[in-house]
DNA sequence: AATCGCCGCAACCGCCGGATA
DNA sequence: ATATCCGGCGGTTGCGGCGAT
């Protein structure tokens, strides 16, 4: 935490009307102008928003005040044990790619992640390698970064009592591989949270996998778990329905409609959606699904078109 | 009660890429 | 083609809380 700075002290500097900008904690006169604008103009540009708002610190602060704190949807408090067995499998997936991550876990936000990764999970993985005296052959192997998690080390960060332990991916993983067969694990291994996805009212067919990677098309207009067996959507409808969260996002945020604010969008600033939806996502359309087509670095390249986990409905 | 050290987390920093002038 | 601005991201910092001594 930084220390809440008065104005006009030294540590501040000056914008371009030569006024001098805050740094450090803020207060709650400015939390509440902050929110009060944001509530009533939606998001513009961010220094427009600072400057409108009569606020004494720069877009950037605003934008990171506004995101990782006043955000109506943000969810509170400890990460849940599902939330946690998603973050450890997403970041084996996608390595330090906090917003990608964030992305998936509606109501958290990356730096929030990022935290949490870095003093629980980072430090449980320490516990765990230091007490074990048989460091994994395949240590230096990794998905993404040089510091990834072994799977021993993942599943036991994960928790004894977890679903996790009998993944799939991490009961078959074979870290060097990069095969297709791996990332059809990956999917089929997505965590079986207890709530409804809900995802994104999508209206064609998908697919239904369940924990023994069979695979049955199904037409629904929800998506989601289905007692035990997890939807994974068609990209095709997973990009139209991200073209729908984009627009109703927009709303949300369009300050020519200040009176659009939705505060049950769920992705609400988790906006970097991946332009890159095409290709793949075809692979799971049709009658026959050929798994062997699949292409790790493809898939790594377009996992933004995994589910979106809208859980936060049911916490609210 | 006082001190110390660790830890969590809010916020800053620097970099990058895209948009625009 | 280049410069500038802005938003977004990941890494890092450092304050404040809290438990241990």
């Amino acid at each position: 935490m930084r220390k809440p700075e008065n104005n006009g002290n030294g540590n501040s500097h000056s914008n371009s009307n030569g006024n001098k900008l805050r740094k450090g904690l803020w207060s709650p006169e400015e939390d509440d102008k902050l929110m009060n604008y944001m509530l009533k103009n939606g998001q513009g540009c961010w220094s427009d928003v600072a400057r409108n708002a009569g606020l004494q610190r720069c877009g950037k602060s605003c934008r990171l005040r506004w995101i990782n704190y006043l955000r109506p949807d943000l969810k509170r408090g400890a990460f849940s044990p599902q939330e946690e067995e998603l973050i450890i499998h997403l970041h084996s997936l996608l390595g330090n790619r906090w917003s990608q991550i964030a992305a998936r876990l509606p109501g958290r936000t990356d730096n929030e992640i990022k935290n949490f990764w870095n003093s629980t999970i980072k430090k449980r993985l320490k516990n765990l390698s230091s007490s074990s005296s048989t460091p994994s052959p395949n240590a230096s192997d990794s998905l993404i970064s040089s510091d990834q998690p072994n799977k021993d080390q993942l599943i036991a960060a994960a928790g004894s009592s977890s679903e996790f332990m009998s993944m799939p991916m991490y009961n078959n993983m074979d870290t060097s591989s990069s095969s297709s067969s791996m990332m059809v694990h990956m999917i089929d291994s997505l965590p079986m949270l207890e709530h409804g996805l809900n995802m994104m009212g999508c209206s064609s067919n998908g697919y239904m996998i369940n924990t023994t990677s069979c695979i049955s098309q199904v037409g629904m207009n929800n998506c989601g778990n289905f007692g035990g067996e997890f939807y994974v959507p068609p990209l095709e409808s997973i990009s139209c329905c991200i073209e729908e969260n984009i627009k109703a996002e927009n709303s949300f945020y369009d300050h020519r409609n200040p009176n659009n604010l939705n505060t049950n969008n769920n992705n609400a600033n988790n906006n970097k959606v991946d332009q890159n939806i095409g290709g793949v996502g075809n692979l799971l359309q049709g009658e026959e699904i050929k798994l062997g087509e699949w292409d790790f670095e493809e898939l790594m390249k377009d996992v933004s078109s995994f589910p979106y986990l809208d859980f936060y409905s049911s916490w609210s």
